[in-house]
DNA sequence: TGAACATATGAATAGCTGTTCATGTATAAG
DNA sequence: CTTATACATGAACAGCTATTCATATGTTCA
């Protein structure tokens, strides 16, 4: 069943363009596509996960290394560990007691750099 | 003055790296830097906010039209609007009583980009 | 000036998120 | 087997956020 044409247009006011708001709807990816898009944009949206990844540029950690440099309880180091994972963006080791994580993708850097340059203007 | 050395390595349990902890605390950013960067992506971080952000990479639009491309109400456009023109990714310009918005910057075409290769593996 | 339109904004609220606390699980060593 | 260590996890709670609702501001036109 379609939408009808009102359906697609409601809007308080009047003024809409109408075939602009068309063309750009037929354009856009898929509803889920942009959602997934900001899902990830969440992850990186928090400043002890934005910590964490940087720390990991320089080397894979474990949770207590992880800890110790942020000053950061171990138990909530470890939640964000999890959101990160859940992401895919760091993938954990084990070496005996110990659980390393590391990152899990090459396009955080090119994330990162450019979100760098925009607050650096 | 100077922080103890216990203070900067402070840890429940103990298998710490010092020297690792250490160094990558020498390199890291300041803390304003990453903090700055959490907020950018938080405002990332909205499926709204993205479609509004997708719909200005097509063309300029006014409030009314980006609310009824989303199907949303004039009021919750309005107000995402101003989260996105505070973080400087957007700018309005008034012709009569509309108010066109488009986007103002330059990175996040590459920031998208690289967001979406991430959720496509 | 007054009415209609387009947008902005403050208050309120429901839903979400990050940390803490307590506790559970997995591994190593004696 | 027991204990200690390293990490994970569930519950709880405080703080934040996105939308709605009501209303204010700014613009055009008669």
């Amino acid at each position: 069943m379609n939408p009808t044409f009102d359906d697609e247009l409601r809007c308080e006011v009047t003024t809409v363009h109408r075939e602009l708001v068309e063309q750009t709807r037929q354009k856009m990816p898929a509803e889920e596509k942009l959602y997934d898009l900001a899902e990830l944009f969440k992850v990186f949206g928090d400043s002890t996960r934005i910590k964490i990844i940087w720390a990991l540029f320089e080397s894979e950690m474990c949770v207590c290394d992880i800890a110790a440099l942020l000053n950061m309880s171990q138990s909530a180091i470890s939640h964000q560990l999890r959101v990160l994972k859940q992401a895919r963006l760091v993938k954990p080791r084990r070496d005996g007691k110990n659980m390393y994580y590391s990152l899990d993708d090459e396009h955080i850097e090119a994330i990162f750099y450019q979100g760098i340059k925009h607050i650096n203007e």
